[in-house]
DNA sequence: AACGAAGTCAACCGCTAATTT
DNA sequence: GAAATTAGCGGTTGACTTCGT
């Protein structure tokens, strides 16, 4: 697409970059079906390919992994994905692995295009309407999350309001808790009622 | 039809964490 | 335990597409 290589593993030598074609991809996946989702360096060299490790990992995770979905985020994604992001801040990774089939990078950009968006205009609205009485922090959207409690996992103050165990929270192996249920438990309706009204 | 602005999204960068030597 | 290497993440860029004038 761009730009000269710079420093990291992917620079010592001129790299391949930019758009994949279909043949590069063929190539992937047939490597990746032979030495799996791992150790991507190694899949970079035996693909032939002559891509860095990082971005065959990127290709793979984004678009040639199985069952991945493309495109037509439901209003229930969007609402999750409101809600995760609430929780999580942007923890793009995190919030991915709560929506089946959906990537990170998707995420993240449907996020910074639509999402964003919707919220800053809420804001106005909100910001208009309700001039007077400013008793209520103003909300801010972007990277902050609910202040969890992380102790068992890694950093965090240990300071929070809404305490959960983040290895029950991120226990992805109990399938079917794609849903709205489980994240409500930790968000009791604190006055953003927007999230309420809009469906 | 032509052109610029705005929106979208695939891919890269830089950094940190985790793993290996 | 230290250093080197690799993997993974979030932020950012820029080519392409769509929309408005």
């Amino acid at each position: 697409m761009r730009m000269a290589p710079k420093k990291d593993g992917c620079t010592k030598e001129i790299m391949n970059r930019g758009a994949w074609t279909a043949e590069e991809d063929r190539k992937l996946a047939e490597c990746i079906e032979i030495h799996g989702a791992k150790r991507w360096k190694t899949i970079a060299v035996k693909s032939g390919l002559n891509r860095c490790g990082k971005s065959c990992r990127l290709r793979w995770l984004n678009y040639l992994r199985p069952n991945i979905k493309r495109g037509n985020i439901s209003d229930e994604e969007e609402d999750l994905i409101l809600r995760l992001h609430k929780l999580l801040g942007n923890r793009w990774s995190l919030i991915a692995g709560r929506l089946p089939g959906r990537t990170d990078n998707e995420i993240k950009n449907y996020w910074n295009s639509h999402l964003s968006k919707k919220i800053n205009q809420k804001e106005k609205t909100v910001e208009t309407t309700s001039s007077a009485q400013e008793s209520i922090p103003k909300k801010k959207w972007d990277a902050s999350p609910v202040e969890v409690n992380e102790e068992s996992g890694s950093k965090g103050s240990g300071n929070s309001e809404v305490c959960f165990d983040v290895d029950e929270f991120f226990d992805f192996s109990a399938e079917g808790s794609y849903g709205l249920d489980w994240v409500n438990k930790f968000l009791e309706l604190d006055g953003d009622s927007w999230l309420a009204e809009k469906r």
